[in-house]
RNA sequence: GGGCGUUUAGCUCAGUGGUAGAGCGUUUCAUUGACAUUGAAAAGGUCAGAGGUCCGAUCCCUCUAACGCCCACCA
């Protein structure tokens, strides 16, 4: 036994063996454990990383803290669960299968749809799992046996369950509206999978001549009309000015010839048009802009689609550009207005320009029959369950974050066109092919017609459609009475809106209660000079070689020890070092205790009473250390919370007490006690150097496992 | 354009309306008996800048600057 502490700790050798046994005595389960009855149970889901995922340092923070609570609020006896799970991440995913063929020469239209998906299968039962077991390294306690994945086959019920619920409800409708469109992806996308970056561009002034007879005079009476993207005017089928502008008043009610089209088109007033942007006047597009086909739909025009869903000009764009990319297309019709006299000046602009959130594609906006979710009715909810304080988001000041985006969100586009995810219920008459009925399953005769087979959508559901069910459709009959609402969802902010707000209005809308009492909301982890860690840039930094070199308790040290709050945290390794350290402290403090205090004495016996007054001091020391430890992790302050422990363990108990120890003489049964009530203490935020510890010196009659130890 | 956050020791960060704290780093000394992944001690800070409230401000208020993040259909 003591021989056992001869070599500094070395948690490579104790890492596996020490989760395995956790695994193997069924300790993550709480149907497993004796559990206190009277105490409330505690509950906390995963967010389910995506298939296509590795382990960054974000995971690694936020198991880590959720580790924390699960593992203390297990000790506390309540009837705790962390319930894991792993996301189809719709585009994500296909993206990366769809790399993967590339590279082997062939591309998801050549397999065609089934053999496609077979392919995204076989691709996620082989690395669907690997996260996790990034997780298992960490020494997180999820219950396993509980896992799901979002295209289990109970999940995808729930989520079909679902939209047919809300389209009864009359929440979902299909319609032909602008939507974000991505042309290397080939789908729709949400207003929340845009992100918007500063372009360097410019602003073509552009002269629309008055539609006038005389030839001559036509070229001196024109408007002036600004625009960023002068390959969209060939869809054009209005000016607008705003109602109140002087400088336009006689022009309303006029028409104006569309210079290359030579087609006229009206002059409108419309309220949304800024009167200081640019001249005032400009051109409309209900075909190509969100703002364009609103003023499009008020006013009747005509909608003209020049771009197409592969991000080429259209047919309708004229014989002279079709099938040419949007920049050729740009051009080319400056050029154009250029030699026709048309261009009146060019200045430099800084826009912001749509792209893909996942591939990195410059949108287009464009028309498409999609299925929208009406957000008016479900945001209200979500709204009101934070104002009136009953899901609290932590820091509150991301309140606000959540608050004004949900007041002026826009219908959802819930529908895509890729393959990899859930299929809308929704099935065509293949006579009326614009009539459809939802359901469930697949009628067995046609409603409409009577007699086709019915054709079901192409489109699959936005991945966040799915993961907003996720705290209760991931939930058994049985877990939902348990376990629903969750005590707290730990995030990133990032995904406040894509994410939380979803689950929160879901929650409501089928459960009637809020998903989870809180929202934590933990830091962004930056590299040490303050910059975003990202893969593409190489300034990431990867967990497991930290755990490699240092040991899964140290990186959470390292990590805890930085988390003092919502504060940003500039990672800095030397933290995982101190980590490193304390593990061995901890390690070689037993060693000292084993050779002093010769009788282990038995789980009641090592209970002693304090005789001394050092002996005295240190309880004293760790009753205050334990009272305050309670009170900051009860109140996410774990950074607070570790230092503490390690003020206690190293200064009190090592430097003073255990000093001490050696020259007083006489009974040291204390000392052992002592030793165990820290490895408590510690357990929650190094579960591994403790566990080991505990498994070496536990005395007789004691529990299992130190994690399953009663923390009281 | 709107919102939010940060600025304290060489580095990463705590903290308080009334002598400024930790880890790492640096310096000195100690130690062959738990641990050199050690112990004892020291040096090191006009708490971003300006103004205000107060007996007193690093802390509260206002402004400025730098950095960072989120949101956003002004073409």
């Amino acid at each position: 036994m003591k021989e056992d502490f001869d070599k500094p700790y070395d948690p490579k050798s104790a890492e596996a063996r020490i989760y395995q046994l956790w695994e193997e005595g069924g300790f993550f389960d709480p149907d497993k454990l004796k559990t206190d009855k009277k105490k409330k149970t505690y509950s906390i889901l995963l967010p389910p990383p995506n298939v296509t995922g590795s382990l960054h340092l974000g995971h690694a923070l936020n198991a880590t803290v959720s580790d924390i609570l699960i593992r203390f609020n297990r000790m506390t006896g309540k009837k705790t669960v962390w319930l894991p799970g792993i996301d189809h991440a719709g585009i994500a995913t296909q993206n990366v299968v769809e790399k993967e063929l590339r590279k082997q020469g062939t591309s998801r239209y050549e397999l065609g749809r089934e053999k496609f998906i077979e392919r995204v299968w076989q691709w996620k039962e082989q690395y669907g799992s690997i996260i996790l077991d990034q997780f298992k390294r960490l020494g997180a306690s999820c219950d396993w046996s509980r896992l799901r994945f979002t295209l289990d086959e109970k999940y995808a019920d729930e989520v079909l369950k679902t939209f047919v619920h809300y389209y009864e409800k009359g929440l979902i409708y299909r319609g032909s509206r602008v939507v974000n469109w991505c042309p290397r992806c080939r789908t729709s996308l949400s207003d929340l999978e845009v992100r918007h970056e500063e372009t360097k561009t410019k602003l073509w002034y552009i002269k629309y001549p008055l539609a006038i007879k005389n030839a001559e005079l036509r070229m001196q009476n024109y408007i002036v009309v600004a625009t960023t993207r002068p390959e969209t005017m060939l869809g054009d089928t209005a000016v607008a000015v705003n109602p109140s502008d002087p400088r336009y008043k006689n022009l309303v009610g006029q028409k104006v010839i569309l210079p290359i089209q030579n087609k006229k088109i009206p002059i409108i007033a419309d309220r949304n048009v800024d009167k200081d942007f640019g001249t005032g006047a400009v051109k409309v597009t209900p075909a190509h802009s969100f703002t364009d086909f609103e003023i499009g739909e008020k006013n009747g025009l005509e909608i003209v689609e020049v771009i197409g869903q592969d991000g080429r000009m259209t047919e309708l764009a004229g014989i002279n550009f079709a099938g040419l990319k949007i920049d050729e297309a740009r051009e080319k019709i400056v050029q154009e207005l250029e030699k026709e006299g048309l261009l009146e000046k060019i200045e430099d602009y800084n826009n912001y320009v749509g792209h893909c959130d996942r591939c990195n594609a410059v949108l287009e906006q464009l028309i498409s029959p999609q299925w929208f979710l009406r957000m008016d009715h479900l945001k209200d909810f979500a709204v009101k369950i934070v104002r009136s304080g009953k899901t609290k988001i932590i820091p509150k000041n991301f309140e606000k974050t959540y608050l004004s985006w949900l007041n002026n969100v826009r219908d959802w586009c819930i529908s895509r066109q890729i393959w990899w995810g859930h299929r809308l219920p929704v099935y065509f008459c293949e006579q009326k092919t614009e009539e459809f009925t939802v359901s469930l399953a697949k009628p067995d005769k046609c409603p409409i017609c009577g007699n086709c087979k019915m054709k079901q959508s192409e489109d699959v559901l936005d991945t966040w459609f799915s993961s907003a069910l996720w705290p209760f459709a991931a939930l058994s009959k049985k877990d939902l009475q348990d376990f629903y609402p969750s005590q707290v969802l730990i995030t990133a902010r990032d995904i406040i809106n894509l994410w939380v707000a979803r689950m929160i209005f879901s929650g409501m809308e089928f459960k009637s209660e809020t998903p989870f009492e809180k929202t934590l909301i933990h830091a962004t982890i930056l590299t040490k000079d303050g910059k975003r860690m990202s893969k593409s840039k190489g300034t990431g930094i990867d967990p497991l070689i930290l755990i490699d070199n240092f040991g899964a308790d140290a990186l959470r040290f390292g990590i805890i020890w930085q988390s003092m709050g919502n504060q940003d945290i500039r990672f800095d390794e030397t933290a995982v070092m101190a980590g490193k350290k304390f593990a061995n402290k901890i390690w070689n403090a037993t060693r000292f205790v084993l050779q002093n205090a010769e009788s282990k004495a038995g789980g009641k016996d090592s209970k002693s009473k304090p005789k001394t007054p050092a002996d005295k001091k240190v309880l004293d020391k760790l009753q205050k250390a334990k009272k305050s430890v309670e009170k900051d992790i009860n109140s996410f302050k774990f950074g607070q919370a570790l230092h503490k422990v390690y003020d206690f363990f190293w200064h009190d108990f090592c430097d003073v007490y255990i000093e001490k120890s050696k020259k007083q003489s006489g009974d040291k049964t204390f000392i052992f006690f002592i030793l165990l009530e820290s490895l408590k203490l510690i357990h929650p935020f190094m579960p591994f150097v403790t566990e080991e510890i505990y498994q070496k010196i536990k005395p007789k009659g004691s529990a299992k496992a130190l994690m399953i130890e009663k923390w009281d």
